[in-house]
DNA sequence: TTGAAAGCGATACCAC
DNA sequence: GTGGTATCGCTTTCAA
């Protein structure tokens, strides 16, 4: 019945005051070694926890911070995997920091106000923003409101203060040059949206490398890295160079899609053609043959976002992380 | 500089008192419409929001709720898209109640802690809890704590009070029915981990099927969704059983490897031996061939959960719910 | 219908 | 090192 005990019953039953028995919770300096330990023993038998909602309002700090993950539809959300990872890897770094994650999802108009509000709330010390198109709003939004924010992926043509990504345009950059060591000459990509920033950096690599290596990089055709899409692409570039003998695609779930387009066109992986996906997702061990592809430290990138957001909330000054990639070879080229 | 606006700058601009500002900002009764206006204008020349610390501090409530996953590493829940999905549906339901996600994951010793910790923290109204293997201490936690709590997929051999569960048993036994039904003599399942209702639930409505059936339901081998025991269960039923012509995998995951070790082994899907699954993941349409699957709402699970969980906190009262699930045929069997 | 004032449970400052 | 007290921003009771 007695609900919650409140730190003025804990003072009360360590028979010190109100302020010591705060001062022991919060550990702070200035307490006598035997009022600590009457005061912590007091916590202990009325099983104390202070109120979150109380100290807020005090402090103004609240150990939450805000993921909010936008710029696709759920369907995508569901359905990706990346999320899941990068949560991990975020909810390793907060159990660290012993932090809340508050979770939002979507980016409808209604979800966009909402955002706003709940930032102007007082509920969240800081936000991450996960994987947004370059003309999401939420970026506007986040950047805008005076609250630590991190973004992870960077938007398309913009320079956010403080971002977390992959190194997309190396690893790909190293894909295509391990495709040209083993004499490829004839390499294709499939790309992703090219409306987003991991879609042209994948894009820029296979041609930073191309150019570099005195090859012809106009086998293009543009997916969006959905299984259709890359359906559709992979029979397009067959369509338009038959002789092609490499295709890059700018990621696993449509190389996946290209192998099997391959094979039912009569070709070979790797004989034929070689094929490098992009991610090193789960799937790409189960494909026939498996897949050759570039690792991207999605759970790293997680981390690194939670940690440097809790850097920004404690007022430590940051700075942008591109996290590195790294080729896998399986057994598609 | 001002920070955020409170109530009483609102109240001061509007020309009223602070509790009539109050009264208009939670829409009571009481205000006449020209004070009422005056508020509202005044919130929004503002931008008013207001401050949900203080306003918990006297509500005891939070307008929020956790979902706690747990009872598995970090691993399964970065690879299985079960969890995004129910996350979508947990979503969806929420945001139609306006009340916000915190999430909880993993299930050390020390994040037992820390959940016990905010469970009485005063943060949050009720608590989600999903998938859990039976012995999950948070189960415990939960059901103890006196706040709404609702348990996703029942937990073995316990009854919580309020749960929403697939309707596993039942999903199995269509799968089964429908392979009878097909002239399927000896079937074969390769099952889910037993210390998992999922599990137990699915082999008993094998077995439950082929009991109807008068056919013999000795043709098992246990797996706990993992690739791995998949192809290690396959193997081991090709070789006690070679004449099998039918298997159920209690998962899609596991159906797929079995897929690939039946062909290795010379047999034609479904031609010579049919193969079922379970759960209808996006996975299953693009396997070799196609999936027939027992598809099994995801989505509605975290709708209904979350839907259940805002009943609790208003003080209703609910009853569990078992979700239907269906089968979907396509052409492994 | 409205205003004034009493808390909600904590922290933090200021004397002692 | 410790205790008293103002304060955080809001809701809610009580009188008017």
């Amino acid at each position: 019945m007695a609900g919650q005990p409140t730190i003025e019953e804990v003072a009360r039953r360590a028979g010190v005051s109100r302020g010591t028995a705060s001062r022991v919770v919060n550990n702070a300096a200035h307490v006598s070694p035997r009022a600590r330990e009457k005061v912590l023993r007091a916590v202990d038998e009325l099983r104390y926890v202070p109120n979150q909602a109380a100290r807020s309002l005090v402090t103004q700090r609240h150990e939450t911070v805000a993921l909010a993950i936008s710029g696709m539809d759920t369907q995508d959300f569901a359905e990706h995997p990346f999320f899941s990872e990068v949560m991990v890897g975020i909810g390793a770094a907060l159990a660290e920091a012993d932090l809340e994650l508050l979770l939002v999802l979507g980016s409808t108009a209604r979800n966009v106000d909402q955002l706003r509000r709940r930032l102007s709330s007082h509920r969240v010390d800081g936000v991450m923003l996960l994987s947004l198109h370059g003309d999401d709003p939420l970026y506007a939004l986040v950047e805008r409101a005076d609250i630590p924010s991190v973004i992870g992926g960077k938007p398309l043509g913009i320079e956010p203060k403080h971002y977390v990504d992959a190194d997309n345009r190396g690893g790909a950059r190293q894909a295509i040059e391990y495709l040209v060591h083993n004499g490829r000459k004839r390499i294709a990509t499939i790309t992703g949206p090219l409306d987003m920033d991991v879609g042209v950096a994948r894009y820029d690599g296979f041609r930073d490398a191309l150019n570099a290596a005195g090859l012809p990089a106009n086998r293009v055709a543009h997916g969006d890295f959905s299984p259709e899409s890359a359906a559709r692409a992979m029979t397009k570039l067959l369509d338009k160079y038959p002789t092609l003998d490499a295709v890059f695609a700018a990621a696993d779930s449509m190389a996946s899609v290209a192998l099997t387009v391959l094979r039912e066109s009569g070709r070979r992986v790797p004989d034929d053609v070689a094929v490098v996906g992009f991610n090193d997702r789960p799937l790409a061990q189960h494909t026939t043959p498996p897949l050759t592809t570039v690792y991207q430290p999605v759970r790293s990138l997680g981390y690194e976002m939670a940690r440097m957001l809790v850097a920004l909330t404690k007022g430590e000054s940051v700075s942008s992380l591109i996290l590195p990639t790294k080729l896998v070879v399986r057994k598609s080229a």
